[in-house]
DNA sequence: CTTCCTGCAAAGCATTTGCATCCAT
DNA sequence: ATGGATGCAAATGCTTTGCAGGAAG
C-alpha cells in the first residue's frame, strides 16, 4: 500500500500523520498476519534509520484502534496482537497450527445476529465471528 | 448447584477436588456473568470461613479452563475473566453498559461455519460468535 | 513415604504514565 | 508561542513461579 494511501487514512480520521505514526502503520501493512506492540517495535528498530519509542508504538497502536484503523485481538492469552482492518466488517479465520489469520470480507450473518440477540431482549450493535480449524497449509 | 455435583464435575475430569478448588468452582458458579481471578478471591477472603490464596485461585482456573470446566474470555482488555462453561457449545451475548454476558445454547451456524471455512481452505474444528449490544433492562 | 497442592512473597512481563523535550503550526 | 507528540525511565497491575510447609493416599 502507498506512503499516501496510508497518510490519508490517519488525515481521515483526524490524526496527525507524524512520522512514528506512519511508520507503525507501514509496519502493520507489511504484516500479512498480526503482530504485537513489541514485534513490531523491534522491526522498526532494526532498520537503523527509524528510531521510535516503545511507549510509542503502544499509543499509537490505542489510538488506532479507538479510530477504527486497526482490529486488536488477545487469542495468545498475554499479549495482545493488533492488526490492519481491511473492511468495516468482518471476521476471522484462525489456523491453529500456523496462527495464519484470514480475514473473511464477507458476512451475511446479519438477519442471524438480529433474531438470535432479540430473543434475549438485547439491542445488537455489533457482532464478531472467529473460526479455529487449519489452513490449507497445515492440513497438507 | 449442588456441591455434589461441583466435585464431579472435577472428578471426572481427574482433578482432585481438594476444598479449595471446590470453593473456587462453587463461587463461580453462583456468578451469573464472568468474573476475574481477583473478584473471586475478594469474595471468598471476605467470608471469614474460607481461606485461599490469590495464586491458588490463578492456578485453579488455569486447570479448569485446560480440562474444560471453565471458559475464559478477555473483552476487557487488561483481565481475564472466567465463566463455568454451561455447555460443550455456545455464544455470548455482552451488553455494552452494564457487562452482563448472556450465555446462548443454541448454535444453528454449523452450515455457515463449514461453507465459509472450506471457501478458504480452512477445516473448521470450532467457531466463537460474540454479540454485542444493549440488554433489556440497558435499553429502557 | 511419596506425590500432589497450597500460601506467601518474589519475580516477570506487557502495558501505561510522568515528565522533560521536541516538533509543527 | 502553543498544543500536541515523543522518548525514556519509572511505575502499575495482572499473572506466574520458587520454595518450604501441608494434606492426602
Amino acid at each position: 500500500m502507498s506512503t499516501a494511501t496510508l497518510e490519508q487514512r490517519l488525515v481521515e480520521r483526524d490524526i496527525r500523520p507524524t512520522r512514528q505514526r506512519l511508520a507503525v502503520l507501514r509496519e502493520l501493512s507489511k504484516e500479512p498476519n498480526d503482530a504485537t506492540a513489541a514485534t513490531l517495535w523491534r522491526r522498526m528498530r532494526a532498520r537503523t534509520n527509524e528510531t521510535i519509542g516503545l511507549a510509542t508504538v503502544y499509543r499509537t497502536l490505542a489510538l488506532l484502534n479507538e479510530r477504527g484503523v486497526v482490529d486488536s485481538l488477545s487469542h495468545h492469552a498475554n499479549e495482545r496482537c493488533y492488526r490492519l482492518c481491511k473492511d468495516a466488517h468482518h471476521h476471522h479465520l484462525l489456523c491453529e497450527r500456523c496462527h495464519r489469520v484470514v480475514e473473511l470480507d464477507d458476512c451475511d450473518l446479519g438477519g442471524w445476529v438480529e433474531k438470535v440477540a432479540g430473543r434475549h431482549g438485547f439491542a445488537a450493535s455489533a457482532h464478531e465471528v472467529e473460526i479455529a480449524g487449519l489452513c490449507a497449509e497445515c492440513r497438507s
